[in-house]
RNA sequence: CGCGGGAUGGAGCAGUCAGGUAGCUCGUCAGGCUCAUAACCUGAAGGUCGUAGGUUCAAAUCCUACUCCCGUAACCA
């Protein structure tokens, strides 16, 4: 089975925030859980670079928008890069694939009569460069307030996208496909919004004299694509969807439809829940051939939401500079739910990894390869076994069986909840047993070879369920325990108590969790 | 005003769909251990689950009304 998975494109008009960094972080994780699982996966991301506030922010920097654009870019893909998040595409709605795919969509679409000019009467706000509703009046004066002057009335021809032709369509297809809006708490809003979406159709073009950064209509030179239906097409085009000859794209074929493409709760209404699945359906995609949406709240500062105008972002580069790349993808995997927002606290992150990480994990593999060492030099062989340790491996199968039924839900924080509870059961396990103790002894060796088993059978069952989420630490980790020497090209489904054969020599042990300090950041 | 989400011991959360004496992590306090990254383990204190009603033998969980907080409201990347 191959997974498909897709995050949105982030818009490059800004350098990428944590909110952007969950969510590529959070796309890889499923991405290497899946492979994990011994599936294939593709895992693509990417940017937006199209529209008007690329073409200001490049003016006002008095540079064309395509060296700005380059320029932003850059920050993203650095950001990916120290956050280990490997991705196998990457989408930038500039690449002359995508602009070709994007006019064949319309130019189909425009040919089938699903697209139309009409021409729109409204005040229009020179100063923000958009049209105003009502609903931008003031309550009380009935006036456009001050944020918006000058205001002055425009007549505008526009081409419009026929949405309302499929509302019918998608009020069905929602009623059949449930697992559409994962989670399951946001499918109010989109339902909600399907109703919004009757008598509307969407203007997919902004004239030139107001937007000349975009993918030009192929049907009318004067007028560039709206930027969302440029962006969102990115998700097949970048997966072959149409590709051009000689193209190293992915076959469309083998990847479509996405398994989901993972967005933040403010781009699902109506962006990616309504525009999206018409579109897709206009085209001529059946129902089956829609991807499900997994929608994951923000992360909020100081319970304030985060963004250029507060003033309040905090960069991942610098994050993973001071705590390290394993705990800045732990945090944001651990102390987040997908269904809501959570708020980001860096006191939080650094006692996360200390305690779950450090104090847990990392101890229990370092007081276990510690006494081996000491007590057996290499793993041996015994027939001793006790009720504690049938308990032990229980609880890894239980583990185990919970573990892949939170990931498969996307319940990242709930599955390592459950390796971590396992993990701390080790410890316990460590300390009925009191190896220490048992080695005082000679007649107790048989006891002591089983225990230290046990606890390195846990410790290592229990890292590679946390690869995912921190990959580059559990490498290390492994070196240590000498897994290269062994076979471990086993899967989830194959994972079970004995991967480490009698004989088995493993390296000084060395912290891989060093202990993070607020103070001496 | 409308819509969406939330309100559970000091902090962060689970439990609410399928009612049955309130659970987890951190923090606090006391103790144990010494293999280990001043790590590990045990125990304790602390909540009448936003408010007021209702249904029920029984409600954090169902129903009604209300209060407070956050987000959002179609050219917006």
């Amino acid at each position: 089975m191959s997974f498909y998975i897709t995050t949105a494109i982030d818009y490059t008009n800004g350098q990428p925030h944590i909110g952007h960094a969950y969510e590529k972080v959070l796309a890889d994780v499923i991405t290497r859980y899946q492979r994990l699982k011994g599936n294939e996966a593709y895992f693509l991301t990417g940017v937006d670079q199209h529209g008007q506030k690329v073409q200001q922010t490049a003016e006002k920097e008095d540079t064309h928008p395509a060296t700005y654009v380059r320029k932003v870019t850059k920050g993203f893909t650095q950001a990916w890069e120290a956050l280990g998040v490997q991705y196998d595409g990457w989408a930038e709605t500039t690449n002359e694939n995508h602009k070709a795919c994007v006019q064949d969509i319309l130019q189909k679409l425009f040919d089938q009569g699903q697209i139309y000019k009409k021409q729109y009467q409204g005040w229009y706000s020179i100063k923000q460069e958009q049209f105003l509703t009502d609903k931008e009046r003031d309550e009380e004066t009935g006036e456009f307030g001050p944020q918006w002057q000058p205001v002055e009335e425009r007549n505008e021809e526009n081409y419009y996208f026929k949405l309302s032709e499929h509302v019918t369509w998608l009020r069905e297809f929602a009623a059949k496909r449930e697992d559409f809006i994962i989670p399951a708490n946001r499918r109010n809003e989109f339902i909600n919004a399907i109703d919004n979406t009757e008598g509307n159709d969407l203007c997919i073009s902004r004239p030139k004299e107001r937007l000349r950064w975009g993918i030009e209509l192929p049907f009318d030179e004067d007028f560039v694509t709206f930027v969302w239906f440029d962006a969102l097409i990115n998700y097949i085009s970048f997966a072959g969807y149409n590709k051009l000859e000689g193209s190293n794209l992915p076959d469309f074929d083998k990847l479509w439809p996405a398994n989901v493409h993972v967005i933040g709760k403010d781009i699902m209404v109506p962006s990616h829940s309504i525009y999206w699945p018409i579109m897709l359906h206009a085209i001529g995609f059946d129902d089956s051939q829609i991807p499900s949406l997994l929608v994951h709240g923000w992360w909020n500062i100081g319970n304030k939401k985060m963004g250029k105008s507060e003033g309040n972002s905090i960069s991942p580069i610098n994050l993973t500079e001071k705590f390290g790349v394993d705990a800045v993808r732990y945090y944001l995997m651990r102390d987040i739910n997908i269904t809501r927002d959570a708020n980001f606290d860096i006191e939080r992150l650094v006692g996360t990894f200390n305690v779950e990480l450090a104090n847990n994990l990392g101890n229990l593999c370092n007081r276990t390869l510690t006494m081996l060492r000491k007590n057996c030099g290499e793993t041996q062989l015994s027939d001793y076994d006790d009720e504690l340790s049938q308990n032990l491996r229980v609880k890894f199968e239980t583990t185990l069986a919970a573990y892949t039924e939170q990931m498969d839900k996307f319940n990242i924080d709930e599955a390592l909840r459950h390796v971590i509870e396992f993990l701390t059961e080790a410890n316990i396990y460590a300390e009925k047993q009191a190896p220490w103790t048992l080695a005082k002894e000679e007649e107790n060796k048989p006891q002591l070879i089983t225990v230290l088993n046990h606890m390195l059978e846990a410790a290592i069952l229990g890292s590679i369920l946390l690869k995912p989420v921190v990959p580059q630490a559990i490498e290390r980790l492994h070196t240590q325990f000498k897994l290269d020497e062994i076979d471990t090209s086993f899967t989830l489904d194959n994972l079970k108590w004995g991967i480490i054969p009698q004989g088995h020599s493993t390296a000084k042990p060395k912290p891989v969790f060093p202990r993070l300090s607020l103070e001496e950041e």
